[in-house]
DNA sequence: CGGTTGTTTGAACTGATTCAATCTGTGTGG
DNA sequence: CCACACAGATTGAATCAGTTCAAACAACCG
């Protein structure tokens, strides 16, 4: 099967991404050429812990990133995600999640400081901005009930049509390459990596899907979905 | 026991509230002008549905709203409170979410068009938006973890310790006149009321709490709040 | 008083975890 | 090219936390 490269492996451009989401020109132009330096991030390795000062702007280029926590006895829950044009916000205090590339990433990174002037001279950008975090609050609320309403199956089902909707690859037609572990997965819809294995074997003996290492093609989108009962609208902001 | 009077009582004002958490008089005096009725919901009544538009900005002024969203099979998760002098900001699109009240409450309901006006003549306002959409996504991503990552009883343990800190209570000093029913804490914490009962019966046995119906005094805040690994600083913002 | 809403309890069941072992693919250095 | 190490995937067996279903009980309100 022929597969586009898909967003994660191409790598965006800041101002390109920001004038296609609406901003004019001028603020995406002053975001474009803010003081920052691009950082390559190794997957799994520790990059902003939990509890440090989060007083910089990041916007992933390439690669995908993701915000954790953990509970008091060390049980890791992934929180978030950030595919390549998305953004992390400087947080005003100690942030009390980490960061962590889930696969190798390309990122920018800018300092709160600076973001607040641009921010400040094009007034613009909070419009932007706001529909940004609106769309991360839906994601997050879509996560809770995914973790706390839906069984094992539903929950991998859904993280897998949510991640083909974020990769920009259309389920019906072309196949996935899988960016997360087991263990990631397990991570993020809160599980043990062991039953996510489980999951993937009896979603591909369903004839859901159909696996060849990483690669995952949806035999079945429709159903997938519907066993996952993803409904993408939370995704459009 | 002698109780203060808990913020969900007494009802609070916006204006003041504003001012209280940093915002300038001008822009509170403006947003505490703005055209708004003024609304008092009745718990489990349909008060706005998933799906419907959600061009309003409320603020509540007593008693406990939530919003909630439900999976495929139409099991309800509550995704989000608002406590007294918390608000609602309007979403660009049909929220995917619903709202009702947990407890009858008092809230003011304003247009979001004239609130986008006020917010434009005062752009001062958009830090404290700002910080607010920021404590609330910091709520999701512990809620997550509640869900995602700790047993049933850390996280009813968790939602007691929260509510107490949201109400403006010291656990180790008052009691808390709790809000929900059984229902409503399975609804927040992904599990049946059957076994938020237990929880309770347990919790009550260890000597962490006590109740006389609704009221729970924490017999032992530390030790409820190491069971519920309950670190508030989350809630700063 | 009767109706409604919420709480409590029991018994059977099941989905997911835990622990442990094995297998597979990939990369590294000799 | 092989040996080795390592990370991730897979499988099995025992256990347990939480669900489901059903019923009883309590409190409140018009």
């Amino acid at each position: 099967m022929i597969r586009d490269m898909s967003r994660a492996e191409t790598g965006v451009e800041l101002e390109e991404t920001l004038v296609k989401v609406g901003m004019d020109l001028s603020a995406a132009k002053a975001l474009g050429e803010m003081p920052h330096k691009v950082v390559h991030v190794d997957p799994r390795r520790p990059f902003r812990e939990p509890g440090s000062p989060r007083d910089e702007v990041m916007f992933v280029r390439s690669g995908i990133m993701c915000k954790y926590k953990s509970d008091g006895s060390g049980r890791r829950q992934i929180v978030a995600l950030r595919f390549p044009g998305e953004g992390i916000l400087p947080s005003p205090s100690n942030a009390d999640y980490g960061l962590q590339a889930i696969a190798r990433s390309e990122i920018m990174v800018g300092s709160a400081e600076d973001f607040a002037k641009v921010v400040e001279e094009h007034p613009s950008i909070n419009g932007f901005l706001y529909k940004l975090v609106q769309r991360e609050a839906s994601i997050s609320h879509e996560w809770l009930v995914n973790c706390g309403r839906r069984d094992s199956t539903a929950r991998v089902a859904h993280l897998l049509c949510e991640t083909a909707a974020r990769c920009g690859i259309d389920g019906a037609k072309q196949s996935l390459r899988l960016p997360f572990t087991q263990q990631q997965i397990a991570d993020i819809t809160g599980q043990t990596s062991v039953n996510v294995n489980r999951v993937f074997a009896e979603l591909e003996r369903q004839g859901l899907i159909e696996r060849e290492g990483r690669n995952i093609s949806f035999a079945d989108w429709n159903e997938i979905k519907r066993v996952g009962s993803f409904q993408p609208d939370y995704l459009l902001s």
